[in-house]
DNA sequence: TCAAAAGTGTTTCCAATACACCCATGG
DNA sequence: CCATGGGTGTATTGGAAACACTTTTGA
């Protein structure tokens, strides 16, 4: 790093140095879909300020950390998990948001698959816990409004990407697929033009198995064909699912 | 602000005041509508680093100040006009990005209608211009991928928001309205769809005004219905314009 | 044999698309 | 009288939406 401590800048005439005081946070909103419920994953801080209130999964980046990379960090550490799916949303900037000093955060929306992410509580998260997106508790900072800008980014990227099969496991019958975006767009769908619509975009695989255990009939089961979707994606296609 | 000199903080048992350096700076993508053009607005840096580049109008954030008061307060300086559309796009965080320190920066699109925009050069800028955004030249740190990050959002909103008023002055005709969409996807349209589209929509006021000074026959002159708009975006409808 | 969800087929209707044509103005 | 863009009408078609129906499983 240079030294900057007499040189001058920018349009105010200030002191260069008196810029470099603002430190950076990352938050990330899991989002994970269980039990037709999308879920949001919180944790209990375990560390001031605002210990023992819920909040986002967060942390401060470090001076030589990049901001992805960040993100990425608190989501290995949460989950165990390496480059889960993770999209910046935003960067919430009040000056008095926090009460250290200027903290400025970059929100993210991370997209889990619920049944295969084991969450282990962490140095700065006394306790984790997956809540409904309609259910939340007080929260911490202005974390109440990350998560609402995140959640509405969500939905608008849902009508135009297949985003849903990250939620998802990896072979997961229709009626589960269209029980997700049910609840992604807090609707009911109609099961027949919801079936003709999803096949006609071609980006899944029918296997020859079946779900199991369900005391109804079986649905066979799909996967997610990302090679074909890319592909598509290439082309400029659009996918719209849902309403 | 509070003494946190001696406090710990974080999962890294780093203290506290080290994560205290880091710079914000805001940078704006402006862009304008003209003879058919999307263009984009750059600075020529009056300032070091990277001096005489051409580069996006932007600055420091200072410590007391918001990230939107921020950039709101560049174009100000740019083109004396307050409350210009502001649209926060993405923050861009590389360890290495400015040859300065850590300095991360929030970008945003701007739209103005540029046959009522005058541009002052300001203390940062020795000189400014509208670029095609098709004909950008060599830019500064990572500004041609900050443009390219808000050209491609621009063009998801435009689908979305009927975004366009803003490029356009207050009375246009439709054929301006249609050529302006045809600069943002890049295509033509077929005008007798795309007019039954845009007047299917009921956020256009018909004038009793026509076109004035062109050689072939007058078109009528359109206003945007904000309050139309506004009370159909309540109900959650959809713009869909173009492509 | 009942509930519950899988899975399919049909009809209706609207909106996207393509394309042809006429109108008014300046030069 | 022609080039230019304004402005309108119509036929076609594909897909969205509504809804009825059959199938397969566990309990």
């Amino acid at each position: 790093m240079k030294k900057r401590e007499d040189e001058k800048f920018n349009a105010y005439d200030i002191p260069l140095d008196d810029f470099f005081h603002f430190a950076l946070s990352v938050d990330c909103v899991v989002f994970g879909f269980d039990n037709k419920d999308l879920k949001i994953l919180l944790i209990e801080r375990g560390v001031e300020p605002m210990k023992d209130l819920w909040a986002l999964p967060g942390d401060l980046v470090r001076l030589e950390e990049g901001i992805e990379v960040s993100a990425n960090n608190i989501l290995k550490k949460l989950t165990g998990v390496n480059n889960i799916y993770l999209k910046q949303v935003h960067t919430f900037g009040k000056v008095d948001r926090h009460p250290l000093g200027r903290v400025i955060t970059t929100a993210f929306y991370a997209l889990v698959d619920i049944s295969k992410i084991e969450i282990s509580p962490s140095s700065w998260a006394s306790q984790t816990k997956w809540y409904k997106v309609s259910e939340l508790p007080q929260l911490a900072f202005d974390h109440r409004q990350i998560i609402s800008t995140c959640i509405n980014q969500l939905e608008r990227d849902a009508k135009l990407q297949p985003i849903g099969f990250e939620l998802l496991p990896k072979k997961f019958p229709l009626g589960l697929f269209q029980e997700l975006y049910e609840a992604i767009y807090q609707t009911t769908l109609d099961k027949s033009n919801f079936r003709k619509k999803v096949k006609s975009l071609n980006i899944l695989n029918q296997l020859d198995e079946f779900e199991k255990n369900v005391s109804h009939r079986p649905g066979k089961l799909y996967q997610f064909d990302k090679k074909r979707y890319n592909e598509l994606k290439e082309k400029g296609f659009l996918f719209e699912i849902g309403v």
